[in-house]
DNA sequence: TGCCAGGCCCTCTTTAGGGCCTT
């Protein structure tokens, strides 16, 4: 009965303990979630390199673009209106979602007092790097961009959340994982 | 004191170390 809903995040750094969100995509099947957020802390020059983003006089930029935000607590609750509209339980598929995109949207979900709400619509969250592993064994690599280019067979605009989260479907329609490996690559919720 | 991500997986493992993967 659950859906699957992919997704990603670009943040202003690594360390899931404190950084802030930037950027919040999600797709399921043709529907569409994509919405941007000035984050509150400097973003991390390693993080500017891989995503692009910047913040000048209070706006965020990305390359050269300026970007159309939200505040943040308008976007996360625009993402669990998003998911409630599916009427299912929803799994939320991400790559190391376990490690960082999970640990990163509870936290801060909780920040903003809106966990409660996020969980009666989430009901866990499938990690597709976990699954990649459990599915092809020996492979060299298993980030998303050598998946990518492995099944799909095309380079694409990589760390842009929403293109990033529209791969990740891609990549599951073609691995048509069987239940017991994606069960085992899921997390309930704490 | 000074360091600063860190959980997971693999393996030349379990009395542990190192690389991956995410921004």
């Amino acid at each position: 009965d659950k859906i699957i809903v992919f997704f990603d995040l670009e943040t202003t750094g690594l360390d899931t303990s404190q950084c802030d969100i930037i950027q919040l995509a999600a797709v399921c099947e043709e529907r569409v979630f994509n919405k941007y957020t000035v984050p509150q802390q400097n973003i991390d020059e390693g993080a500017t390199e891989v995503n692009g983003f910047t913040v000048q006089s209070g706006h965020l930029v990305l390359y050269e673009s300026p970007v159309e935000t939200i505040p943040i607590d308008d976007l996360l609750t625009s993402f669990i209106d998003f998911l409630r509209s599916f009427q299912r339980p929803v799994l939320l598929a991400a790559h190391n979602v376990k490690r960082f995109d999970a640990p990163v949207l509870t936290r801060v979900m909780k920040k903003y007092d809106l966990y409660p709400q996020f969980q009666q619509v989430v009901s866990g969250f499938l990690d597709t790097l976990l699954l990649s592993k459990r599915l092809f064994l020996g492979m060299q690599s298993y980030s998303q961009v050598s998946l990518v280019k492995i099944f799909l067979q095309r380079s694409y605009d990589a760390h842009n959340a929403e293109e990033d989260a529209k791969m990740l479907q891609e990549l599951y329609k073609v691995w048509r994982p069987d239940q017991f490996t994606v069960l085992a690559s899921t997390s309930e919720f704490i």
